[in-house]
RNA sequence: GCACCGUUAGCUCAAUUGGCAGAGCAAGUGACUCUUAAUCACUGGGUUGCAGGUUCGAUUCCUGCACGGUGCACCA
């Protein structure tokens, strides 16, 4: 169907018309001068440059022609005039297409405007475009266009690109982090036998050779707590998990995690560095800690205040500023009444009292929170890996970090009894005994430092810090079902 | 999985109540020796996502399907 375009047509008959002129349109081995926002460093009248990028407009004099070459650096202007180079050129010239890569060689000049131009010498085809690229001015709109061939979108759309820079430099600048506090940086397996340390539905799959089926890992907790056990005090993973749920705003079935821990640390110690971590980010990719979201008109709908420091509140100090100061001193009944009559809940009566709860926290406390919120001393049916509070049992020491109505990072002091730990196993388990991780049970049985550990999604992370609206928007090539 | 919305030229978007499917960019031809969203003239380009239905007539109304978006559900 597409061979039929009259558009891709007419490219693939230049495409041979080269062919038959003895050009091979798809180079190799051009070495230019730099990027292109080098070469315009380099950029002085008279001297002599290389260039090499993609054509991406053509401005047709008649005997003078401009054309803008570009990189994901910049533009520059390059210029060939029919009568100051041989037939030759003149000829290869015409066969070019907005869309192609190429690379030339020529003279530096000032156009009478002050536009650096490089006036071509020779010309060299690197990639022949078989289709046209969209269009200049309003760049690739389609979402789904967007996310497909996400090369188009990168091309064409400058803010996209921006959202991806951002992104590679919040994990490069996690990594340095890291490493400058003593953290090490470490690889666990992505293939289980066991997918634990979160409840979440897993993808599985098959070991040939072995005979054996394996999960992909929906969290790496458990294994980097097995380093702990071996004497690796301070350690981090920047890993992909996967988890078989559902697709939406804020989930790709696939996601980028951070998970770090800390021998001898509490988890306030850890919502300390979480602290400095996200506001070194923000200060070095944002270079504010006023965090902008807007609409997609670019109208700014919310600001961020990321400065410290940050708010810590207990769950039910929470729960009672929102729901009411009577909240748990009312009944069973008369909380689901109030959920359902006054907070406009579904709350659905199977519903065990504390998820009554937290179904009230997450509308009143969580949505409505904008700048950054440590949320600790957690009911401990809420978070089974995390350790009991020593005053009040029937709470764990943990903060969950709330920015933008969404929970960036949970961090725990993390369970070490190796007794406790089964018992909490066993109780997440119920029928499914088979779920439990012996391996990770017996490394807790020789010891594991009591530790802090948190971790942060750096999707959202970066939606955060980017103003993404879209986790889509923040992941290279997110899962869309293939289209027919 | 459920609900609502969307899908028109390569790209960005129009199309009145159901009445000849259009524009800009891109493309082709021509003009122009400094343009830069170049300009000017002319030309080509469509199975309106797919399959049905209603109708004299469907981009428009109805049904089903595909893909996407948003929300819900799922998501220690």
């Amino acid at each position: 169907m597409d061979e039929e375009n009259e558009l891709i047509a007419l490219r693939r008959k230049k495409l041979d018309a080269l062919r038959s002129k003895g050009v091979e349109p798809f180079g190799a081995g051009f070495e230019p001068s730099g990027s292109i926002a080098e070469v315009r460093e380099k950029f002085k009248e008279r001297e002599t440059l290389r260039a090499a990028g993609r054509i991406t407009a053509h401005r047709d004099m008649g005997k003078s022609h401009f054309l803008d070459l570009r990189d994901a650096t910049g533009r520059i202007q390059i210029y060939i005039h029919a009568k100051e180079v041989g037939a030759e050129l003149v000829d290869l010239f015409r066969l070019l297409d907005i869309g192609d890569l190429v690379g030339i060689e020529g003279t530096c000049f000032l156009t009478k405007s002050g536009e650096p131009t490089i006036k071509v010498r020779t010309l060299r085809m690197l990639a022949k475009a078989l289709r046209p690229l969209p269009e200049k001015w309003h760049g690739l709109q389609a979402i789904e266009v967007r996310y497909r061939q996400r090369y188009l979108d990168l091309l064409t759309n400058e803010r996209s690109r921006f959202v991806f820079e951002k992104r590679i430099a919040i994990v490069r600048e996690t990594r340095r982090f890291f490493e400058e506090r003593g953290f090490l940086e470490v690889e666990t397996p992505i293939l289980q036998t066991i997918a634990g340390g979160a409840a979440a539905e897993p993808f599985y799959t098959h070991h040939k050779a072995l005979g054996l089926d394996l999960y992909l890992r929906i969290a790496p907790e458990l294994y980097l707590k097995r380093l702990l056990v071996g004497g690796f005090n301070k350690v981090f993973e920047i890993s992909r998990n996967f988890r078989n749920e559902g697709i939406s705003r804020k989930h790709n079935p696939e996601f980028t995690m951070l998970e770090a821990y800390w021998a001898y640390a509490d988890f306030e110690k850890m919502a300390n560095l979480v602290e400095e971590l996200i506001t070194h980010l923000a200060q070095v990719v944002c270079g504010s800690l006023q965090i902008e979201h807007g609409d997609g008109d670019g109208k700014i709908t919310c600001t961020i205040n990321l400065k410290r420091p940050w708010r810590r509140a207990r769950y039910y100090d929470l729960v009672r500023e929102a729901a009411g100061k009577d909240w748990f001193k009312l009944s069973s009944k008369q909380r689901r009444e109030r959920a359902i009559r006054e907070f406009k809940l579904e709350i659905l009566p199977q519903l065990a009292d504390f998820e009554v709860t937290q179904h009230v926290f997450e509308k009143l406390v969580e949505e409505a929170t904008v700048d950054p919120l440590f949320v600790t001393h957690c009911p401990k049916e809420l978070v089974p890996l995390a350790k009991q509070n020593a005053e009040d049992n029937s709470l764990v020491d943990v903060f969950e970090l709330i920015i933008n109505g969404t929970e960036i990072a949970p961090g725990y002091s993390e369970l070490n009894d190796p007794l406790l730990q089964r018992q909490r196993l066993l109780e997440q388990a119920g029928e499914e005994t088979q779920k439990i991780d012996e391996e990770f049970l017996l490394a807790l049985e020789y010891g594991m430092p009591p530790a802090g550990g948190f971790g942060i999604g750096i999707d959202r992370l970066t939606m955060l810090l980017t103003g993404a609206e879209s986790i889509r928007d923040v992941i290279l090539f997110p899962l869309l079902r293939p289209k027919k």
